[in-house]
DNA sequence: TGATATACTAGTGATGAAGTAGGAATTAAT
DNA sequence: ATTAATTCCTACTTCATCACTAGTATATCA
């Protein structure tokens, strides 16, 4: 039951972007350096944000990503889905308990129930939120340097 | 986000037992017959059932295993945290909130309210609703064989 | 005493997670 | 035109975990 690094990265990057990404556009060199994170790691993950239509690309010198949406119109739920694959705890989940595998049909309907309840939490958080506790915590830290 | 064999296996032995095991104690190699389930492998499972104080065992000749408690008193998040860990998409989560990792600070209550989703739906599934809904399985197959 | 159980520990093969590494293609600035 | 900065693409690597398998020791019943 746990979430990948894919997933929790997807979704800083996602966060850097709608928070600096405003006018310009972004480089994976900046990103990585503010979030402390690999950017050859970075870019594979920023890959499969692109491939899902949630980031464009600009490729060549001064290029980097920006957001194809507001933020407020990405949720939460389709990061993790274009970085984590399915969210579904068992396969069967996703198909409303269709399951082919013999014996598990008993417990199938907890599955489903564990994916229902997860999406109804990640569907209702949008990327503007996070940007917003992004700032919010930039601040208080701020206050607390003085 | 996936639940392990030993989760899913350690619902099916757990229902087999609330199904097979009201007189007497049933031994591992008849739950493995059943479940189509290697009995070796099970053998780990539920050592962390019998360590988690939800099955007892009998040694020896006749031995086997039962439950502790009546199917309706054990919950399917009992049964997952002896077999799966913890249930949390990352790991402080379950501390509501109080993460260690810097920068991940802005996403967690992203993965509290993804932990707190999960454990309402388990929390509330009993034993006895999969032991019921096993039941019911079984009597539909057998109408479906007339 | 022997057959039937569980208890415990170690090993194994496959898969996936979390990166690293290197080069090709593209673009902006000099 | 060249160079530096950037994305794009593929392959490789290391490590941990999953899903078992195997073997031996221990306990109990008949």
């Amino acid at each position: 039951m746990k979430i990948s690094t894919k997933g929790r990265y997807g979704l800083r990057v996602m966060t850097d972007l709608a928070v600096n990404g405003q006018s310009d556009c972004v480089s994976l060199k900046d990103i990585a350096e503010r979030e402390h994170l690999s950017e050859k790691y970075l870019e594979q993950i920023v890959n499969q944000l692109s491939k899902a239509g949630l980031v464009r690309s600009i490729r060549g010198a001064k290029g980097g990503y920006r957001l194809t949406r507001e933020a407020e119109e990405i949720t939460v739920e389709e990061i993790l889905r274009a970085t984590e694959g399915s969210l579904a705890p068992v396969a069967c989940a996703e198909d409303n308990g269709k399951c082919i595998n013999y014996g598990d049909c008993v417990t199938s309907f907890i599955w489903t129930e564990i994916y229902k309840a997860t999406i109804g939490v990640v569907s209702r958080i949008t990327l503007k939120d996070l940007a917003e506790r992004s700032q919010q915590i930039e601040k208080t830290e701020l206050e607390c340097l003085k």
